[in-house]
DNA sequence: CAGTGAGCGAGCTTCCGCTTGACTT
């Protein structure tokens, strides 16, 4: 090299590793993600002349950028080293603009940052790929154009603050949508009849067996008096083995974690919010404090939807489950994972650096929060390497007249990779303790000793609110938000109190749900959930070059600028209209509506601005404080929503989370599914 | 910790997706 060059990439910590492949003949730098994007303060978007977008520099980073001005002054070739995906390229565009003057620009692009992988990138220096540029300006336009329509159309017509969008829009509506399900579940009570059997009279140990079959067909029963008479008929019946049937079943470790995944299993077994989980991560990422001072990357990068592992990694894994675990835990193969469509497979999965590195060797040098997540880290991506579990499975049939009776059970044969690493479901563990009850070595045709009839009464569930960990589930299923995004997307729903965490669980609040009928009224192809999905089909037909920009954003227009005029004139006032009560105003007696201020919701005259009564609304709940009468209200401070009473400043009881009111609390209790 | 809203009309709120900030509570 005689040629004095600098590279480019997006994240510091890269940079390092990059710095170590190239050696000293190069000299990296990062951009530190996006440096140029359309103003914060207007739409930025040309619409009459070829939606052509109003790029400029991030105020906040025009440091990064003079910083970097300076790195690439007396430089003769750039090579732009970005991820190799749409945005990546757009970075790589904007900074070939700005620092690409009289200069030699390349773009390089690798998968991995491995010595191999990076080299070959750089014996293949190419071109910036204006079909991805154009994708990316596409969905960016896109967006800003759907965010600042809708957005100050909800200013006019509801209150100001509020906020639309492509993705925040249907995460709300996904919530909604689920709470309109369980307001229309109907509870069904159902029994189920269980048999307490024993082999022979006198033998200690009983097994049960559940009734499966009333004359070949599933059994409903409904009722108490159903289950009654079904129990007192099976009475009459001798106990007889019908049928038994021997198998194995084999359970295969799961991928190493995803962004999604790693926020899915922290919230489950760990009860971290996704924003606590990549915070913390984000700690782990750029590095801990060992042995020496020398600060060092405990994990691979946090945001991925990848789910690739690279050779050295994968093969530090297999040594380590060798030496540690022993040969039968050391599949002769390593196990391939397949990562899901579409994802960027630049970065890996989210994996310890150094898989010899156990969570109990570093302990001492992270805090409580930092163990719990490395560990869970560790111990998904080494079990990942390892053998299946084996399990033997039997399951008998027991016939009694025209019922039968049905009964299995498993052991574990081999444990296989759940040595490590197990999902996390409280449920899941009561059925496999009852299921590992061994069932006593049975022969066809015996009878045998019927203990006691067991029916129990049930009821069918709603489903359940979303949580933090299945609404990113939903949200990634859908195509919806990026890894870098799950996080904010919930944090922008609760912050625009759209909706409300409650015990770890999702409710939608009134102005949700006002927010997301107006929006679905009057916005039906934005609202669709799988409108993202049809949009990124479009972009990579965008990318692969089949279709131009300006098409797509063409058509979307046409369509969506149609609803935005509608909307504006038909859209329901809830400014002025409000939504209506059963309360009398105290002034007038007229009814009472509620509105949104800047307070929150409160109640208002309906004949305001005649008459100017206005109040606060409580929540029924009285005070706590002893030999206080007033009542709890919710108020907005800097720092989030918390609960006063309507007695301060005479009573300054203040509390996060409302206290359960007894009568209440039946119907406002989250589903019981794991208590999060 | 009183006051929220309409309207007059100043100026403000807002999108999604890349990254890591450190002008003192």
């Amino acid at each position: 090299m005689s040629k004095k060059s600098v590279v480019i990439v997006e994240s510091p910590a890269k940079s390092k590793t990059i710095n170590k492949i190239l050696g000293s003949g190069y000299m990296v730098v990062s951009s530190m993600g996006h440096i140029m994007d359309l103003p914060k303060s207007r739409m930025g978007v040309d619409v009459k002349n070829n939606f052509e977008p109003e790029y400029i520099v991030i105020p906040s980073r025009r440091k990064y950028l003079a910083k970097l001005k300076k790195e690439t002054k007396n430089k003769d070739v750039i090579y732009l080293a970005a991820d190799p995906d749409r945005e990546g390229e757009a970075i790589s565009w904007h900074l070939k603009n700005q620092l690409g003057r009289k200069k030699e620009v390349f773009r390089v692009t690798f998968d991995e940052i491995t010595e191999s992988a990076v080299k070959r990138a750089f014996d293949n220096p190419h071109a910036i790929n204006m079909n991805l540029v154009n994708a990316q300006q596409t969905r960016r336009v896109l967006d800003r154009i759907v965010g600042y329509s809708i957005s100050p159309l909800l200013w006019r017509k509801v209150t100001r603050g509020l906020s639309a969008g492509r993705v925040q829009s249907i995460a709300v509506r996904i919530i909604v949508n689920r709470e309109n399900e369980i307001r229309k579940f109907i509870q069904q009570e159902y029994w189920e009849i269980e048999a307490l059997l024993r082999k022979e009279e006198g033998e200690r140990r009983s097994f049960t067996a559940k009734l499966d079959k009333i004359n070949g067909v599933n059994p409903e029963i409904k009722s108490e008096e159903e289950a009654v008479r079904i129990t007192e008929d099976i009475k009459k019946n001798k106990f007889v083995v019908s049928n038994i049937k021997e198998g194995t079943k084999k359970k295969s470790p799961l991928p190493p974690y995803t962004t999604s995944k790693m926020q899915q299993d922290a919230f489950n077994k760990l009860h971290f919010p996704v924003q606590k989980t990549m915070r913390i991560a984000q700690q782990l990422y750029e590095g801990v404090e060992l042995y020496n001072k020398e600060s060092i990357g405990l994990i691979t990068y946090m945001r991925t939807d990848s789910v690739r592992v690279s050779n050295d990694a994968q093969k530090a894994a297999r040594e380590y489950i060798l030496n540690e675990y022993g040969e039968k835990y050391y599949p002769a193969k390593p196990n391939v994972y397949r990562s899901k469509k579409g994802a960027q497979e630049a970065h890996e999965c989210i994996r310890p650096t150094i898989p010899l590195r156990n969570p109990d060797s570093i302990k001492k040098f992270l805090n409580a929060d930092q163990f719990k997540l490395y560990e869970l880290i560790w111990k998904r991506f080494l079990s990942s390497q390892m053998s299946q579990a084996l399990y033997a499975v039997t399951t008998v049939e027991i016939g009694a007249g025209i019922y039968l009776f049905k009964a299995s059970g498993t052991t574990v044969v081999f444990d296989g990779f759940t040595v490590l690493y197990t999902e996390a479901d409280n449920h899941k563990d009561e059925e496999r303790r009852k299921d590992d009850w061994k069932i006593p070595l049975l022969k066809v045709r015996e009878e045998l000793v019927l203990m006691k009839l067991l029916p129990s009464r049930h009821f069918t569930k709603p489903p359940a609110r979303y949580s933090d960990a299945t609404l990113v589930k939903a949200l990634e299923e859908e195509g919806i938000g990026r890894p870098s995004t799950y996080a904010p997307i919930i944090s922008t729903v609760v912050a625009r109190h759209y909706v409300k965490r409650i015990k770890g669980y999702l409710h939608p609040t009134e102005l949700g749900e006002i927010i997301n009928n107006l929006l679905v009224t009057h916005f039906p192809t934005i609202m669709d959930i799988g409108f993202t999905a049809k949009m990124e089909r479009e972009l990579d037909d965008i990318e692969d070059g089949k279709i131009d920009r300006l098409d797509v954003l063409k058509s979307f227009y046409g369509s969506f600028i149609h609803n935005v005029d509608e909307a504006k004139t038909h859209m329901k006032s809830i400014k002025r209209e409000g939504v209506k009560t059963d309360k009398i105003c105290e002034l007038c007696g007229k009814p009472m509506i509620i509105k949104w201020g800047r307070r929150g919701k409160f109640l208002s005259c309906s004949d305001f601005p005649k008459c100017k009564f206005a109040k606060s609304i409580t929540t029924g709940i009285k005070c706590p404080n002893p030999g206080c009468e007033g009542e709890l209200i919710e108020r907005r401070s800097t720092r989030g929503t918390f609960y006063g009473c309507t007695k301060y400043p005479n009573c300054k009881y203040t509390t996060r989370s409302l206290p359960k009111e007894d009568d209440k609390s039946e119907s406002e209790k989250p589903p019981e599914l794991n208590n999060g």
